[in-house]
DNA sequence: CCCAATGTAAAACGATCACTTTACCCATGC
DNA sequence: GCATGGGTAAAGTGATCGTTTTACATTGGG
């Protein structure tokens, strides 16, 4: 494998696992198995190793949340926390920890969001063939929940937060009569 | 003010605002206005701060969110983030930062969801008359969606979780024919 | 009147932090 | 046939980490 990969698939794992700040970076590089010579070479400082970890977790992130309808949004979400766990989004996490004040990291974040509801307005578009901002809105909504319930509520977050969903779809495919 | 108030007050704003683990001991002191020797003696330890600041934060969110209809639950949210900002929920980010492995802090959480969930619960009673543990839940992912989706999407968050809640309940009153 | 409690200031603890430097190894390619 | 690029190991940088210690001030109650 790739180096670059690795210390940054690695890296993913330790960040998500520990923390940004508690994880240093002779454990990183330890468990890359690279020297810190090298690691900084690659990513130049521990912020830029942050920032290229969230890009490179927003590519995968959106390869798998590929889909237009939302019971595939939310099957993305339940397959992610199988896969990996659940510990609460990743980019709102390391932004928290910098305190907001690194711009990669705070436009990793951005990027990263504005995608997502990006993706949610197709995916409205696709159930109900029309855009609604108020519906779109509150799938993102959902979807943030759901990824931070499931922190302490499991799998069973997911499945709650499709099913809003899918309710609210539904009313809003039949307005109700007044 | 007491002086353990005071530590605890402006130890969850350092904490809030910078993180845990980049919030050292030395610049919590100074802002606090006390000697490391007078902290320790009254937290113990940093990992017993974090915990006091969480149990003192549950107390004072709750005394916040004493309402019994959706409005005053996500007024007081809103209330909330007006007053302090919005940086995601304290005790995720505490239990993000300590990789869930410490006890006093996952427990601090984990009563501060629970109790959390049965505020929702007995608002769900007051609004349609019985219990519904599906629309407390979607009105649980809403709330932590919208806490959560506020760091990036500022006040609109609140209001579009307190619409889509507000037509989740619409439909739990009078349930659809079919 | 003084003892105990409660506070301060400041230094020291060893560990660890992010990061750099020094010195060396080993392929590949002109 | 040796320069060069990309890697290693390991020591060292000064700063900062959480925590403890030493020495001293203030104050309220028996």
């Amino acid at each position: 494998m790739d180096i670059r990969t690795r210390l940054i698939s690695t890296a993913e794992q330790l960040f998500d696992r520990y923390g940004f700040t508690a994880t240093g970076m002779d454990r990183l590089t330890q468990a890359a198995g690279i020297s810190s010579r090298t690691l900084y070479k690659h990513v130049g400082s521990k912020n830029g190793l942050m920032a290229a970890v969230l890009n490179e977790r927003d590519r995968r992130f959106h390869r798998l949340v590929g889909a237009d309808n939302i019971d595939a949004l939310f099957d993305a979400l339940e397959i992610w926390f199988a896969r990996e766990g659940a510990r609460g989004c990743l980019f709102l996490r390391a932004w928290g920890e910098t305190g907001g004040s690194v711009p990669e990291i705070a436009e990793a974040m951005a990027r990263h969001k504005q995608r997502l509801r990006q993706r949610i307005d197709e995916i409205v578009v696709a159930e109900i063939g029309r855009r609604d901002d108020e519906l779109a809105e509150a799938i993102l909504l959902l979807f943030e929940g759901a990824t931070h319930a499931a922190t302490y509520r499991g799998g069973a977050a997911v499945d709650g937060a499709r099913r809003a969903a899918h309710r609210l779809v539904e009313t809003a495919r039949a307005p109700r009569r007044r």
